[in-house]
DNA sequence: ACCTGAACACCGTTCAAGT
DNA sequence: ACCTGAACACCGTTCAAGT
């Protein structure tokens, strides 16, 4: 049977699924060719190499994700709502983070936030340079934390991990700890890294907002 | 003339200086061998295939690194010093960062500072999770924000900029955008990463050793 | 304008064979 | 115990040739 003609929206949604699929080891030219039914050179054509057809795919994503609109009463609350609503839309697309991470683009991943980010910090009294600072203050905090989580569920056991640590407090490499064995059993634990999130933003935001002393 | 038999030290060595000079994605296995002079299938003998090489390597330049002692009178002066010493750790050696993020080894990086954290901590007064929690919370912090730093001065140009995009703050784009001129200046400007760190981890750290509301 | 196969220059890895 | 070359199964990309 005839096949419609290859179109460049094709090949990148073709593309968008295998790497949701598989992550973005898995986008091969050859691979994607063998899924589109094609020969792998007609891909060429249509986006350009390897480089630019992942360029387009992080360029899609990125606009689907759209603005973000705060919630909450107080203007802590509302910032920290931004953060969170940040972390939970990169977090449904685990793939782009290493695909943006991978390729030098995490500004992009900032822009869905920092307008909202913007008018929630003015609104909260803060002006001009130190306005701009709480902003990136917030906006380098939160896709910093998602990458680093990211990264530790990508690899479970670490070794030596946390745990081994300060699973034994009286170990000699661990002579100059306090003998603070709640300290040790919460740092032997794995962190609950929703918790630890919020924790951490809600008090950079307090102290952002507080008054210069 | 005779060689002297490879050592897996030896291979070690050549492949840390490969990736110092250009990048982990510099160090391939017929590269590497074509340095040693030797045949590429000797390396699989002393050192296992490329993945264990690397792991190898990210351990023999973690345990280098080395412990990280606070300096500073007060309580977050001196946790602040520890995280900008941990930047600057991390920070002189590029590659081994996206070695270690790439091979999901993050919470490896973790490690020289956490002792030092935890008794700093601790002599705030914090006890048990609170403690466990704040030591965590700058942890993230500080790894967090020298992935997102390493990362944009990967890619200088970013498009469409943060510049572009407060530029003109009347333009339809930002039309919900306060009128603060000196803060879209700042946001056009790019960050001084430095002083955004001292900034962000200071702000954090007072909110963590404040006594709870 | 769009698609194709052949070819090039790379990879990591395995394996049987050498000493 | 250590090293070797040949071979396998992959890559991304280019290019001349087709329609």
């Amino acid at each position: 049977m005839t096949r419609s003609p290859l179109t460049r929206d094709e090949v990148l949604a073709a593309a968008a699924s295998l790497v949701k699929q598989h992550g973005p080891g898995a986008l091969t030219m050859r691979g994607l060719a063998a899924e589109l039914g094609t020969a792998v050179t007609s891909i060429y054509w249509h986006v350009g190499n390897r480089e630019q057809l992942l360029d387009a795919l992080v360029e899609r994503t990125v606009t689907e994700m759209g603005a973000i609109r705060p919630t909450g009463r107080t203007p802590v609350e509302r910032i920290v709502s931004v953060a969170r609503r940040m972390r939970h839309e990169l977090r449904a697309r685990p793939h782009l983070i290493a695909l943006v991470h991978e390729r030098g683009l995490t500004e992009r991943m900032f822009l869905p936030a920092q307008q909202a980010l913007v008018h929630e910090v003015h609104a909260a009294g803060l002006r001009g340079a130190r306005a701009a600072d709480a902003v990136r203050a917030v906006q380098f905090q939160t896709v910093g934390f998602v990458l680093v989580e990211r990264n530790r569920e990508r690899s479970p056991a670490q070794s030596p991990a946390e745990g081994e640590l300060w699973a034994h407090p009286h170990a000699p490499a661990s002579a100059s700890a306090p003998d603070d064995p709640a300290l040790a059993r919460a740092l032997a634990r794995p962190p609950d890294p929703e918790r630890l999130f919020l924790l951490s933003v809600r008090a950079l935001t307090e102290s952002l907002l507080a008054p210069p002393r």
